[in-house]
DNA sequence: AAAGTTTATGCAATCGTTTGCATAAAGTGA
DNA sequence: TCACTTTATGCAAACGATTGCATAAACTTT
């Protein structure tokens, strides 16, 4: 059994409230019953019960993070600097997963309410967002990271997707490529939509015609990012430049490429999103976009603490970051 | 405020206990009251606080997962399985970094205990198990995963790593290759250790005279793998075939070749540690082991139900894994 | 109709903290 | 010495749930 402050106090011989008082730093106790106290709890191996603190404060400490997959090394460095920043306030983080599955965001959601989490972070798996209303709001405040979500009023954190893959495709067409294939993230995402409008904006802007056949959505995941780039390697007059929405994506063309003995011979050319360690190895990948990974998680988690602790300023905010775009190879 | 037993009480007019009751599906109560109690928490939105049924019950069905670093893809999939498992019974997990250093790991241990979690999995980031033990114990079990450490008997569930380093080391070496350099994780930690003797075991059986010249330990990071290959490169005589005992050490060593421009042609040869996704793009990468790293978790967090439910059959229970070796490239 | 049984519900304690208010003791000032 | 502050501490309620025990009411049984 766990001491408590009970055992302290009885074994000091003062009382309950006399010991909490001592032990959370109440300079109006006598300087000998403090080191009595102290030294009791120490001997004894006293640890506060914070579930008990919890109920009383109506406080928990604890938030929530809500991702779409926890094995996602692009999620996790977002996790990376929540949990980094929270922990220096005495925070901890609860991770749950979406599996890309609104329902299960939602039951996550649920649970993390019954749970009495202070606040939530959430990377949306769709742009649904009444189970988030419904679930969260004033007593629970919820910052939105990566992705936004229809009809929610609420803080986001995010990057400057349009830029970047405008960037990127438009310095393709400056080097003199012209038929640009797009390998897109799922369409229903706003990270996704952003980044095609770059890449749209930056082939009008160059006065160049859209060819729908090479405009290609798969779902941010590895499986898509092949089977979409074995279609383009298919077509009678394939494609050799390409854009490429993440990481996971990259991962998969190149593997399709690959496979199929593509070397570099045959020109072949991928620019996209997320540089990650072994990003350097592609052997198409040319240049991508860096996103502040760890720093996304660091914001988001500030401004949650922000909300937490009653700041109404300027809600809702959306902040985002620029992105760099890096020559890989 | 959120809606509370009293307030139902107060509504329904009966008492908190019957609400209680009702909603923990007690099958005393009368249908009729069972119907209005019902009734008026659906209406009213009641959700349950698990903060005060937690320190009633004394169970908070929220255990600790604890892992060096929370970007790393290998420790994220051993979270994935114990996510996925301990969900189903209701569980949630509050992960928590050590960032590789003993008192972050203890400290973190610390809090996890305050929170009063129901069990923890940790995979310790050293040999380093006096802080466990003394924050643990009886009311708090503990599963380690992927690593054991000294002095704890504890529940722990691992891998044939042994076994599994000595297959690919004798590949290479049937096949007529007998200088293999081997690029070592951090010594202090088991997974390491018994990497390393299946490599010494694979060169005895064979008759091979060890080099000492061609051993080399780092940490398990990019950075070390990256560093090991330029020294080993930088040989007067450089050795051609290679293990490298985890995944990140070989994006390192393959970035350090890619940079320096080594292609096929040199005929380098690494086997090692990890099947990631990017693998399959790795130039020089032969062989890696495939560890069941998402059954790793769902084992762990098996075990670990069991020990929190009370089970105390044949304590401490080390469960070991079999690794497959596959051709990568 | 009396005694016994069953059914449905409430009372009150409890989990371990925190904290407003009360109060006793000690100190201060005239 | 008396009134008044100040200082140190305790009492008891509260947070929101669970649950053993008590009990009133409704049925059985003979």
């Amino acid at each position: 059994m766990p001491v408590t402050l009970k055992d302290i106090a009885r074994q000091t011989g003062v009382s309950v409230s006399t010991v909490s008082r001592v032990l959370s730093g109440d300079k109006a106790i006598s300087v000998q019953t403090q080191k009595n106290v102290r030294k009791a709890a120490k001997k004894m191996g006293y640890r506060v019960n914070t579930v008990a603190r919890s109920l009383k404060m109506n406080r928990t400490y604890t938030v929530g993070f809500v991702c779409p997959e926890i094995t996602n090394e692009f999620f996790m460095k977002i996790a990376k600097g929540v949990e980094q920043e929270l922990k220096q306030s005495g925070y901890s983080v609860i991770i749950c997963t979406s599996n890309e599955n609104v329902e299960d965001e939602a039951r996550s959601l649920r649970i993390l309410r019954e749970k009495c989490v202070d606040g939530m972070i959430i990377i949306p798996c769709s742009n649904e967002g009444k189970h988030i209303k419904e679930l969260c709001g004033d007593s629970c405040p919820v910052v939105l990271a990566d992705r936004l979500v229809d009809d929610l009023k609420t803080d986001a954190v995010l990057v400057n997707n349009e830029a970047a893959s405008f960037a990127l495709v438009d310095g393709l067409i400056k080097k003199g490529k012209k038929r640009i294939a797009f390998l897109g993230g799922n369409e229903l995402i706003t990270s996704a939509k952003e980044r095609f409008s770059g890449y749209l904006k930056a082939l009008k802007e160059n006065n160049i015609t859209v060819e729908p056949d090479l405009i290609r959505f798969g779902d941010f995941y590895l499986q898509s990012g092949y089977d979409i780039m074995k279609d383009f390697c298919e077509m009678e007059n394939p494609p050799k430049e390409f854009f490429i929405s993440n990481y996971f994506m990259q991962v998969g063309a190149e593997r399709y490429l690959q496979e199929h003995q593509k070397n570099k011979e045959d020109e072949l050319t991928i620019v996209g999103f997320d540089n990650m360690d072994a990003s350097p190895l592609f052997r198409f990948t040319e240049r991508t976009a860096v996103q502040p990974m760890v720093a996304i998680g660091t914001e988001a988690a500030r401004l949650l603490r922000r909300r937490i602790e009653g700041d109404k300023e300027s809600f809702p905010l959306i902040s985002r970051f620029d992105v760099d775009w890096n020559v890989n190879n």
